[in-house]
DNA sequence: CAGTGGTCTAGACCACGAA
DNA sequence: TCGTGGTCTAGACCACTGT
């Protein structure tokens, strides 16, 4: 059962592939679109609305509706708590930092593990890539484990942020609870993205050998840009390629 | 700026977690509550999408708006390819299998690393608990690595696919690539959930210890219904990088 | 200001499910 | 058949962006 807005959207996709439509150029308008494919201004807004959730469209209140470049797909690494090597030496990626020393509530008191009031520090990240955020995290450790120099104005840390990689020393352990879900209000508006999109959230814990919890972590990617992958090797001794 | 949709969501979503209306209980109809929310049918339906996308109601057509019951969350295990044990010994799950054979092609052959047109054994396997399906897999083997048994139709493999575990012996290697995106049109049907909803959507490649890909799965789980976990030990694992 | 997208309406018609 | 949700329409009004 096919509906009209899913053969435009359709149609669009297939002109945004040949080439028809430029990246980074605007389609038009859409009243101009809905008088084009003869349908209603609400239906035509549905097919656009499906291009959105697929990242091929991005649109700016006001301005129109803009085919997006067709970023490669990034790649989070699990069990290292980074982004791929090609990736992270993009030179094109920028990070916005903030950080701040909160008390611990409820969800941060169950995540570290920690008694409530505890001094955190919270350091919220937003990684670029030319105009589009690619990623969104929110980083939570004690105190008294913080490295020195994340505090600071110049952040020596930049390049660990760029990876969304584990801050301090390497933990013993990493549990990384992925999720997909809709983007909440400020995501959405972080990363740029329609609240009808996805984002793949990952809950990152990581432990020291003790089992203390040295930093608990919240990224959020949006779903059409970022990839995890996680590889586990049963036989110890085995070496595999991969490609 | 709030939308009136997403007032009355919030209202209903309300109403819904102080109990006024009972899991598995229809709301009103989308004329009745349309009417008392004084807005037209389309701003209704609007807001019950919110409330869809969130997992919090199941629309089913020709018959109403469910609330769903509070499933707790299910979680995939990553790096074994099974659902926890809890969720995997529930007597409710049952599950629905079918196996052909198809020739490789375009994605497969990648997949799998065979030449096309290799005889290849899929197998379509979706997972309800009650009423509501909370996984989709389709599972794709060499034809000659198939286990005995997997293509009869008594398919004495059905506790492992319960748990979406992998079908053949254990392999030396999973790579497990995560992705949140939109449901294709058949997820959504399949999965019961609406076309804005959210896909956790994993694809699975076990290989032997020769490196040979011995199975290839793709897995779709409803967003709001399944998360994965990863768990990594640095400790044991002796690659552990110094710097 | 004009042009764009964002939300909403009142009503039509179609598709599904249960009697 | 009837009640339900699913899609679509033509038009109104608001909010944002650039001039």
């Amino acid at each position: 059962m096919r509906s009209r807005h899913h053969d435009i959207a359709d149609d669009l996709r297939q002109q945004i592939a040949k080439g028809g439509i430029q990246p980074s150029e605007r389609l038009p308008s859409e009243a101009d679109l809905a008088d084009r494919y003869e349908v209603s201004a609400v239906t035509l807004r549905r097919a656009l609305a499906v291009l959105q959730s697929e990242g091929l469209v991005e649109k700016i209140h006001g301005k129109g509706n803009f085919v997006r470049r067709p970023h490669r797909k990034i790649l989070y690494v699990g069990g290292w708590g980074t982004l791929d090597p090609w990736t992270a030496a993009e030179p094109a990626l920028r990070v916005t930092v903030r950080s701040t020393t909160v008390p611990a509530q409820a969800q941060l008191t169950n995540l570290l593990k920690v008694p409530t009031g505890s001094p955190i520090v919270e350091t919220t990240c937003i990684s670029h890539e030319g105009e589009s955020p690619h990623g969104l995290a929110r980083i939570y450790m004690p105190r008294d484990l913080v490295p020195a120099g994340v505090l600071d104005d110049d952040f020596p840390c930049r390049e660990a942020v760029t990876r969304f990689a584990v801050l301090g020393p390497p933990p013993a352990a990493l549990r990384e609870k992925v999720r997909a879900r809709p983007p909440t209000l400020d995501e959405a508006s972080a990363l740029r993205i329609g609240h009808a999109s996805v984002v793949l959230s990952i809950t990152r814990i990581a432990t020291d050998s003790t089992g203390r919890v040295v930093e608990a972590t919240l990224l959020a990617f949006p779903g059409d840009r970022v990839d995890a992958v996680f590889t586990t090797h049963h036989v110890t001794d085995e070496r595999q390629t991969q490609g």
